[in-house]
DNA sequence: AGTCACCATCGC
DNA sequence: CGATGGTGACTG
């Protein structure tokens, strides 16, 4: 018999990485391997994950307080995942596991204040004599009002860590630390009959004859089963009669939990589309793999607007036909909004939506129905992959080429591995949609790894829009020095004058991207940040885009003196003021980081726009992604090589990427689309392919320029960021490390590169330095990692299969 | 993470 | 001298 349990317990820090044993007491004798728990940690309590058990019962060990739920949270497939997570991304088990709990931990604890069992008021006067009137107020108001906590005693004093500390170490007050549940399902009351339905008939005709609402509530009760209080208010049936119905016995209440949804119900109207050819060829090969129950994964490389989201559907109601759960992975729920309408119009209330706006208590609702199987499809952003889903038969990752998939917090786990990992421990199949496959992807569905399937045609045979490229180098030759290029000009008149829409792109806010002094070439720049500071026409100020920190415009040079401050670069404010220049009549909407602080105001702009309330959209990437607007018939993008020329290894693949999306915005209705790109560098074949469409040209390029210069898909990264409020110190460690790292990493292909100043060298007063480790041999360099033992050192940061590295 | 013990330092 | 503050070890 095993009465020891081995738990993680729920605390993220790195230096605890290990099972700790309880014993599990003869009440709780049914906890096994999966459940939550509450244990005694130090002198507090902890939420804890049984990983094991033992029949040995060593002495001294504490016991198991408690249980947290009535059935296991994780099951052998969460778990193998979780372990999976935490020995490739270098993380503790505990980080790994915590990704399956929504919120990240499952209790509350809060600690309360309150009189001991024997409070010495004598010595309470003979202290408080000497100390200021606070101290009095203080503690007569814990004594008064029994157990209070310390938000509660904030209120009353700015000094109250000093004030509790002196009474708690003279034991005038003493502590209680209480755990509550996090995400409780809320409780309805319900009632229904106690008795047959002939006693319960039989009462209603004799007995209650004096008893009008306690009868009518006994009649609606043998119509209807079961009625809760809302219900029975409706009826206009008195609590009271309630209750007295009840002491007579006939029926008896009952709690229920309520589940939260946010969502309102939606009408199924799954219709049968007539799929296209290259439709029915992807299901032909998806559908079997679903059936096999093994792991398999497929990449479908689908133009936009080729019906990669009807596939999708398919596979996932044929999954369900077979009794099996899926899981659907979007980039960002908020830009997504289309392909939730449209899988919740197939499937309805099978589906849970998880967002970030969800509260704790939401989250812990939408996972109770997945267990109670009264859902068996989650949709959502990456954490969405930790579902407590059973039967697993299908993830589907669509937009698998976004970055963020990535999470840029430790665990720093990468959605797609995950996926692939979760897959094979639970025999289902991964579907990757991109129209523009990540780099990677591409190369593993080219070496065998995933099966390709390749959407070429526009579901409507619309041909995909034409683009020119503008050269911004001949505009300047030609004396013009808008940021709206004459091509560009043109073809907005047109759109404007035929009543059509146009969605114009440029990937920076503000109104000018730096200050600068023409006397002495000062650059303003962030007194925290080491970066220059952005003009926001629309505030009158500067702003720091890493920091938010804002600074009044300055009239003068800080550094010279001078007057002659002038502003460069352009930003998302100076196009709209020179296109507003340009069209007056023109009723223009601007869309980024500053036009959408508010809730669901990305919706509102994106929904008014496509009711045609605007006829121009502008803004930074978000412009690009999501939306099908039919009379969009103009793109324009005011700088193709933003991110072009950042010092990163996937500037090319970013760059290509946002301008096949923005382009695909044009033309997605009868009408025909066009887009203009502008540039600097129009031989780039970036740009030279993202104007012609072609996925396949860019990537035999790009993949030349890995193989050349041995970056991803051919080695493996690691990155490794030192970081500290001390620039010497920071430099000097990254030395030491990369010294130590050269002498233990001597594998042959493995290379150190580094330590260099990340490309924002200081942010937020803390100043970062960066080492790459490039290598064939993943396992062997975590090896040696773990043995330098920095994985748990706070002022480094690991990132296994970095995004960025800069 | 959060707690506590330990030691160095500070102010009267 | 005790009060205060920073560091490090430890939690079963």
């Amino acid at each position: 018999m095993s009465n020891t349990a081995q738990v993680i317990v729920n605390i993220p820090a790195r230096t605890i990485d290990k099972p700790f044993s309880y014993v599990i007491p003869a009440h709780l004798a049914h906890v096994d391997v999966g459940w939550r728990v509450l244990v005694p940690f130090g002198n507090r309590n902890i939420e804890a994950f049984v990983i094991g058990l033992e029949a040995e019962n060593p002495e001294g060990l504490k016991s198991i307080l408690d249980i947290l739920d009535d059935y296991p949270w994780f099951d052998n497939n969460m778990l193998a995942t979780a372990k999976w997570v935490s020995e490739y991304y270098l993380c503790s088990l505990a980080e790994a596991m915590r990704l399956f709990i929504p919120g990240h931990t499952g209790i509350k604890t809060e600690k309360y204040y309150q009189a001991p069992d024997s409070a010495d008021l004598e010595q309470a006067a003979v202290v408080l004599a000497s100390k200021p009137e606070e101290y009095r107020t203080v503690l007569s108001y814990i004594y008064e009002n029994g157990p209070v906590n310390l938000t509660h005693l904030r209120k009353l004093t700015g000094n109250i860590d000093v004030i509790l500390k002196f009474f708690l170490q003279r034991n005038l007050i003493v502590p209680v630390n209480t755990v509550t549940k996090r995400g409780r399902p809320s409780y309805k009351t319900i009632v229904n009959l106690a008795v047959s339905r002939e006693v319960a008939a039989h009462a209603e005709q004799t007995l209650l004859k004096t008893k009008p609402a306690q009868r009518r509530l006994l009649a609606e009760l043998l119509y209807h089963q079961q009625l809760d209080t809302t219900q029975i208010r409706r009826l206009n049936i008195s609590q009271n009669a309630v209750k007295q119905l009840i002491a007579t016995g006939l029926i008896t209440p009952r709690s229920v939990p309520v589940i939260r949804n946010s969502y309102s119900k939606t009408v199924t109207n799954y219709q049968n589309i007539m799929l296209t050819s290259e439709q029915q060829a992807a299901l032909s090969l998806i559908i079997p793999a679903i059936k096999d129950s093994h792991q398999k994964s497929f990449l479908i490389h689908g133009v936009t607007g080729s019906g990669k989201t009807q596939v999708y559907i398919e596979a996932v109601a044929a999954a369900r036909q077979l009794g099996r759960q899926a899981i659907i992975l979007v980039p960002e729920i908020a830009l997504t909004s289309q392909i939730v309408s449209r899988f919740r119009a197939a499937f309805g209330d099978d589906i849970v939506v998880m967002h970030s706006k969800l509260s704790v208590g939401e989250r812990h609702d939408a996972w109770r129905r997945l267990r109670a199987g009264e859902a068996g499809i989650v949709i959502g952003a990456r954490s969405a992959l930790f579902a407590p889903v059973s039967n697993l038969g299908i993830i589907i990752i669509d937009e698998e080429h976004e970055f963020t998939y990535k999470q840029e917090e430790s665990p720093r786990y990468h959605a797609r591995e995950v996926a692939l990992i979760r897959a094979k421990l639970s025999g289902s199949i991964v579907i990757l949609g991109s129209a523009t496959p990540a780099i990677e992807t591409y190369y593993e569905a080219l070496t065998g790894k995933h099966t390709l399937i390749t959407m070429q045609k526009r579901v409507d045979d619309a041909p995909m829009p034409p683009v020119t490229v503008v050269d911004m180098r001949e505009e300047l030759a030609k004396g013009r020095r808008s940021v709206i290029s004459e091509a560009l000009q043109e073809m907005l008149t047109q759109v404007l004058a035929r009543k059509e829409q146009a969605v114009i792109l440029l990937n920076r806010r503000g109104y000018s991207t730096f200050v600068l002094c023409r006397e002495c070439g000062h650059v303003l720049k962030c007194r925290h940040c080491d970066i220059a500071l952005v003009y926001h026409a629309s505030a009158n100020t500067l702003r720091c885009h890493y920091c938010q920190e804002r600074h009044a415009v300055p009239d003068t040079c800080p550094e010279c003196g001078s007057r002659y401050i002038r502003y460069f670069g352009t930003g998302t404010e100076k196009v709209e003021e020179a296109l507003a220049t340009l069209f007056p009549a023109a009723r223009i909407v601007r869309m980024d980081q500053d036009t959408t602080g508010a809730k669901m105001a990305h919706d509102k702009i994106l929904s008014a726009f496509a009711a045609g309330d605007y006829d121009i959209l502008l803004g930074t990437q978000m412009v690009a992604k999501g939306h099908d607007i039919p009379n969009v018939t103009a793109v324009g993008i005011i700088s193709a090589d933003t991110a072009l020329n950042l010092p990163d290894f996937r500037a090319a693949e970013k760059t290509f990427s946002l301008l096949t999306q923005a382009a695909g915005r044009a033309g997605r209705g009868v009408k025909a689309g066009r887009v203009i790109m502008q540039t600097y560098n129009p031989e780039h074949y970036a740009i030279t392919a993202g104007a012609d469409h072609n996925y396949q040209g860019f990537y035999q390029s790009e993949i030349q320029f890995r193989h050349q210069l041995n970056y991803p898909p051919y080695t493996k990264l690691i990155k490794i960021t030192v970081q500290s409020g001390n620039e010497a110190g920071v430099h000097h460690s990254a030395s030491q490390l990369a010294a130590q790292l050269n002498q233990l990493l001597t594998a042959t292909g493995t290379l150190i590169i580094g330590p260099f100043p990340a490309s924002i060298n200081k942010i937020k007063d803390i100043f970062r330095v960066n080492i790459i480790i490039k290598t064939h041999d993943l396992s062997g360099a975590r090896k040696c990692i773990s043995a330098l033992g920095i994985a748990n050192r706070k002022d480094i940061i690991i990132d296994i299969d970095p995004v960025n590295v800069l």
